[in-house]
DNA sequence: CCAATTTGACCGGT
DNA sequence: ACCGGTCAAATTGG
């Protein structure tokens, strides 16, 4: 399977975002659940069946072209263009996005980083600003324009579209296509930051409200730490454990270190929807937008510098998952099937309906509660 | 009152 | 001239 340098990279993102969302979820775990943490872990849970669900499809042996294809499981789950194929260059702008049908508008200074269908826009953990919506040619719904939040206190160029699909809406509601353009460079240090986010809080438990005083979009956030040290860390015995084939799992990342600017953060977290907003607030480091292109991580070495022992890590790692085994030679559709059957307990759709909050209601979860971000004007999708 | 959103005007590429 | 993207004044809402 020829493995591109941007696929192994997307895998890897992918996989560190699945390490520590298990991580958050066994820090869940330590504690009794109530009604709300249950849901939470059953999210996570869900999450985690799709992280490693579009890691396998990546992984699998002359069917990467399956990956892209790989739909939508439930109305917040993502199809992430870039995780599954290259970062889209503007030029395939039109391919990629289904505006075969749009004269190529060329964006001038404008890098597309990435696209995705979502049900859920804004959530993927950074705080937008609108300035513009637009009714576009053959398009049922309007585009609408946002840049960050901080495009100019910090200079940051990063924008996105949204774009509601005409024909998006399936049983699980609208579909968006969002367009992430240029990277977020706002990640700096901020030493105004205010006090208030500090490391107090604890991660799964340690969330804070994705709502902001002023209702701005502030999308799940999972905000990254710098502490390369730790990552490192938790790299290197996730590593050793998948690849050496420890008879324990790693170690749960502790919650102290979840908690503050040490705190491991995975690139980009695939998109913990349903429903799932954290924000891991960052203490005397300051605030960091959310970059979703991780800090370099020494060891082990980048994914562009190592190669992935063809298949190991997924069998080793598969022995994670319930009822996984054997999961390399299956049928792609089969593990559709197996992680997201249509049974009532294990679909997203049916499992989160007490979470959802309806269908313009955005959520949030706070130390394992669900708040509704009704200041964000989530758009009336 | 302030900040975010809305929306019509404007700009520039095609 | 058309159309998508952006600007900025007006509006809205907390």
């Amino acid at each position: 399977m020829a493995f591109g340098q941007e696929a192994s990279e997307q895998l890897w993102q992918e996989l560190l975002g699945g390490y520590n969302l298990n991580a958050r979820l066994l820090a869940l775990l330590g504690d009794p659940l109530d009604k709300h943490g249950q849901e939470a872990a059953l999210a996570m849970s869900q999450e985690l069946s799709r992280v490693f669900m579009v890691s396998l499809y990546t992984l699998k042996p002359g069917d990467s072209s399956r990956v892209a294809g790989v739909r939508t499981m439930a109305p917040e789950t993502t199809v992430t263009e870039g995780s599954v194929s290259q970062r889209t260059p503007a030029t395939d702008e039109r391919i990629c996005s289904g505006e075969e049908d749009v004269p190529h508008r060329k964006l001038i200074g404008e890098e597309v980083i990435e696209k995705k269908i979502t049900a859920s826009p804004h959530k993927e953990g950074y705080r937008w600003k609108k300035y513009g919506q637009k009714n576009i040619q053959k398009r049922k719904f309007p585009r609408q324009y946002y840049k960050c939040m901080y495009s100019h206190e910090r200079g940051c160029r990063a924008k996105k579209r949204v774009q509601q699909q005409d024909n998006g809406s399936d049983a699980h509601g609208p579909m968006f296509q969002v367009t992430f353009m240029n990277e977020h460079t706002c990640h700096q240090v901020l030493p105004s930051q205010n006090s208030s986010n500090n490391a107090t809080n604890l991660p799964a438990t340690n969330t804070t409200s994705t709502m902001t005083r002023n209702g701005a979009h502030f999308d799940h956030a999972v905000h990254i730490g710098d502490n390369a040290g730790l990552q490192n860390k938790i790299m290197t015995c996730a590593l050793t454990t998948v690849i050496g084939g420890a008879p324990s799992p790693p170690p749960p990342v502790e919650v102290s270190q979840l908690s503050d600017s040490a705190s491991y953060v995975p690139p980009r977290l695939p998109e913990v929807s349903m429903g799932l907003e954290y924000e891991t607030t960052v203490s005397e480091t300051g605030f960091s937008c959310g970059s979703p292109i991780p800090p370099p991580v020494e060891a082990p070495a980048a994914p562009s510098s190592w190669s992935l022992p063809p298949r190991l890590p997924v069998e080793a790692s598969s022995s994670y998952l319930v009822g996984a085994g054997n999961i390399p030679s299956m049928d792609p559709m089969m593990m559709e099937e197996m992680y997201f059957p249509c049974s009532p307990l294990f679909s997203p759709v049916a499992a989160q309906p007490s979470i959802s909050g309806g269908d313009d209601v955005c959520m949030a979860v706070v130390a394992g509660r669900w708040y509704t971000d009704t200041a964000s004007p989530c758009p009336h999708y």
